[in-house]
DNA sequence: ACACTATGTCGTCAAGTGATGACATTCAGG
DNA sequence: CCTGAATGTCATCACTTGACGACATAGTGT
C-alpha cells in the first residue's frame, strides 16, 4: 500500500519514511540516537494507548520492525520503565523553587507563573495520561513522585504565602501540606479536566490560574487567621 | 456467598467457592441473578485490573466458567457498557439537589454535609479507577457523566454560596463553573490523591472536606466582591 | 418416568502477543 | 577486497485471549 513511491529508486538507496513492509531496511542510526527516538515515540505511544499496548503497534509507530525494540530493552517492562523515568521525572524544574522564594515579588505573582509554567511543562496531555495509567497498574508509581518532589512544594508555598500575609501557621505538617494541596489539587484538576476528560471550559488558562491562586490566598489567610485567634 | 446454606444436600454435592477444575457445575442461579452477582463482580474487578483484563480472570473471580459470561453478554463490550452504566452513573443521589437547597442551613454545613456524603458515596477507590479507566480508553465517557449530572450541581452550589453572601455574580456561565470547580475539583483530587495515588495524609476525611469548605467560601467571597466593585 | 428448557462446562479456533534465533545489509579499518 | 561488528529484518515459538459449537446437568410440568 505504501510502496506506491515514484519508482526511481536507484541502486539500493533505503526509502525513509515508509511503513515496515519491504524488506529494505530503513534509514540506520547510530544506538543513542535510535534509542532516544524509540523512547520518544514511546512516550507518545504509551501515554495515548496505555501501558498495555503492543510493541508491534510500537514498533510500526516508530517506523522499525518490533525485534530492534528487544535490541535497546530487554523486555517490554524495561522500556517502559525508562519511558517513566523519562516522562515523569524529567519535567521538574528546580528553578521553580528558587522563583517561588522571590520575596521582591507578590507571592499572587509567583504563584500565577509558577502554575502557568506548571500546567505547560508537567500537567501536559502527555504527563497526565502517563502518569495515570502508570499508577492505576503500579500503585507504587506516583507516591514515589508525590514524596519526592510535589510534598516540597506545597511545604514551600504554604511557607511563603503564610509569611507574606503575616500569620502564624499552627506545626501539624500533615495540615500544612493538606491546605496547599487545596490549590495544587484544584489546578491539578482542572489540568485532568481538560486533558483527561476533555471537559474543559472556553475560559483561558491564564485566566484560571489567576483566579484559582486569588482565590487560594484569600481562603487560606482568612482560615489560618481565624485558626491562630480562637476568640470571636 | 449464599449458596453458604448448611450443606446436607443429597448426593451430588457441588462443592462451592472453590477454583474451577473439575467438572463439577457449580451451585445454579436463576438468570437475573446471576447477571447481578457477574456485573457486582466484574465491577470490582475491572475497577482494579483495567478494562482491558482478561474474561477468564473475571469467570474464576466470579466462580463460573469463561464460557458462562457470553450467555449475559453478547461481547465483552456489552459487559464493560452495563458496568460502567451501573457504577458510574449509579451513585449519584437525586436528594442532594433537594439538600443543597435547604436555606435554612448555613451553606458551609450544608456544603460539608454534601461533600462528606458524596466522597463516602461517589469518590471511592472503585468508582474512581472505573472512572478513569473509562476516561482514558474512551474520550466520550468522563463529558457526558459531567455534562449530566456535574455541571448542574457546579450551577447550584455556586448559586446558594452566592445568595448567602449576598454577592452579585457575573453572568460568564463558564467563569462560574470555573469557581465552583474550585471546590469540587479540590476534593475530586483528594480523592484521586487517596484512592488512585496512594499518598492521603493522616488527616480524617471530615476535616480536610471542612478545611476545603471553609477555605473555599472565604475564597469565593473575596474574588467576587473584589470583581464586582473594581474601585478602590 | 418423560421430555423440555434453562443453567452451566469443556474443548477449541483464529487472531493476537511478547520474545528470540537466524539471517541480511551497511560501513569503517586494514 | 576482506573482515567483523553494528544495525536491521523475517519467521517463528509458546502462550494468551475473545468468542463459540457441542455437550452435560438440574429443575419443572405433565
Amino acid at each position: 500500500m505504501k510502496a506506491r513511491s515514484t519508482s526511481l529508486r536507484g541502486t539500493k538507496k533505503p526509502r525513509e519514511a515508509s511503513g515496515a513492509e519491504g524488506g529494505t531496511p530503513r534509514s540506520r542510526l547510530p544506538h543513542a540516537e535510535r534509542k532516544a527516538q524509540i523512547l520518544e515515540t514511546a512516550g507518545r505511544f504509551f501515554s495515548e494507548h496505555g501501558l498495555t499496548a503492543q510493541t508491534r503497534a510500537l514498533a510500526q509507530e516508530c517506523g522499525i520492525s518490533q525485534r530492534l525494540l528487544y535490541r535497546f530493552f530487554p523486555t517490554k517492562e524495561d522500556l517502559l520503565a525508562e519511558v517513566y523515568r523519562e516522562e515523569i521525572l524529567g519535567h521538574f524544574k528546580s528553578v521553580w523553587f528558587v522563583e517561588l522564594q522571590d520575596r521582591s515579588r507578590p507571592i499572587e505573582a509567583r504563584l500565577n507563573d509558577f502554575y502557568k509554567d506548571y500546567l505547560a511543562s508537567v500537567l501536559t496531555r502527555r504527563w497526565l495520561r502517563l502518569f495515570m495509567y502508570a499508577s492505576l497498574a503500579d500503585a507504587r508509581m506516583a507516591p514515589d513522585y508525590i514524596a519526592g518532589v510535589v510534598i516540597q512544594l506545597l511545604e514551600l508555598i504554604v511557607q511563603e504565602v503564610a509569611a507574606e500575609q503575616g500569620v502564624d501557621l499552627p506545626d501539624d505538617k500533615d495540615l500544612l501540606h493538606e491546605a496547599a494541596w487545596v490549590l495544587h489539587g484544584a489546578i491539578s484538576h482542572y489540568a485532568i479536566r481538560r486533558h483527561l476528560y476533555h471537559a474543559g471550559s472556553t475560559l483561558p488558562e491564564d485566566r484560571v490560574v489567576r483566579m484559582q491562586v486569588r482565590m487560594f490566598i484569600a481562603g487560606f489567610q482568612s482560615y489560618f487567621e481565624a485558626e491562630a485567634e480562637p476568640s470571636g
